[in-house]
DNA sequence: AATGCTATGATTAGTTA
DNA sequence: TTAACTAATCATAGCAT
């Protein structure tokens, strides 16, 4: 008669967990299998989304596909926020142009730590000096592969920033004036202050990963975490 | 001995599907369950989350506690609000900055470049099928040295739009109590049902309907369902 | 706090109704 | 079409490290 080593997965009540500690651990392993499946749902019907988790801890957490301001901007878009004036509008829009470099600039940045990982992985196992060659093959066509899509990400920032001084230039010689447009609403009992919509700018610094037991398919997929709650900049 | 009568749930592989009526269900079913997960992390944590979806219909679901439009607010208001306007001066000093990442970017990308070949090289080698070890060790020392210069560069470069975006703020900052704050003024068309003010979690299909398979966990918690396609606000 | 384990609960792919 | 079923895969609660 074998003493079952452990109780296994036991139902829980659907109420807020009592034991903090428990909450902690459990806020941090459902966080992935949500995200998870986010990029699962992302990858497998090819369609956008965005999470926003703030943790008990109130840092933020967020993953999107294409990026969270992506995903944001259109969702506000369609719901438009009543006070925007044109001006908001433009700062808007610049500023959404600099924090989405800022954010592409972070995923390639995190890119890179992966393949600074793997490299010092791989180092590693070499100095123990087995005959393992089955691994290698394998690891360093995806290293190729993560290099590739490192290179798209810079790619990208680059034709990004190009863009976007090219826009400059042409904001700069039309020496644009902007005229405030007197275009809000106010309703009855709606509170009228916490109107930062246009897209301020979030941005992540990612002091840690969270998120390590992603399998490639996702973070082939460009995954985005936010793993911070420090204002960016 | 009894037939199986269904092969049950297989495997499938983390790709997008090719069969468009199966991604479809495949879609609102994990729907569904991730909306369920986010909902059950965020009673079992007490958190504040919040998702959006756009279908592959293109119509945008989304969930939040207290409500998507808290979340979001929260998300964009922890960087400073941009709203103000800008002068030539600062464009100017912009587009300096900008052409300065964009050489930085360019030294980024040749070294990528180099790293990329290396890694080829490294594939093209193995293929080979040689037993050679003692010149592993070495290259991957130099790879790992080579990508430490790549991240300091790329780390450089974030700094730099960090700053450019610091500067940008306090400029901002010091020109914005010009902008004239528009005062409430109704617009013909807007309404305002389905706010879902801190109630509690709030799930919405902007579209048509939302859900029926949420077990009573999420109803419990006072779930709404916006069917409408109202906008908000 | 974070990682690993494992029995069990929960989700879902393929199918039928 | 959308819903129900079922056998598998997948996620994770409780422990142990």
């Amino acid at each position: 008669m074998m003493p079952r080593k452990t109780k296994g997965r036991q139902k829980i009540e659907m109420t807020r967990m009592a034991k903090e500690s428990n909450l902690l651990v459990t806020f941090s392993k459902r966080r992935s299998g949500l995200f998870k499946k986010a990029s699962e749902l992302s990858i497998l019907c090819g369609v956008e989304l965005t999470i926003i988790v703030f943790s008990p801890g109130k840092k933020v957490f967020s993953f999107g596909h294409p990026s969270v301001e992506m995903i944001v901007d259109r969702y506000l878009s369609q719901n438009p926020p009543p006070n925007s004036s044109t001006s908001q509008l433009v700062e808007a829009h610049r500023n959404a142009k600099i924090h989405e470099l800022n954010r592409q600039l972070t995923c390639v940045t995190s890119q890179f730590e992966l393949e600074k990982n793997k490299s010092e992985h791989l180092t590693n196992i070499r100095k123990v000096g087995q005959d393992n060659h089955w691994w290698e093959a394998p690891t360093e066509s995806l290293r190729l592969e993560e290099l590739y899509k490192l290179k798209e990400a810079m790619e990208m920032l680059k034709k990004n920033i190009e863009e976007q001084t090219k826009r400059h230039m042409v904001e700069a010689a039309n020496s644009m004036r902007i005229v405030p447009i007197p275009g809000s609403v106010g309703i009855a009992g709606d509170s009228i202050e916490q109107k930062s919509y246009g897209l301020g700018l979030s941005m992540t610094s990612h002091g840690e990963w969270p998120f390590q037991s992603l399998n490639q398919a996702s973070t082939s997929r460009h995954l985005e975490f936010d793993g911070s709650n420090s204002r960016r900049f």
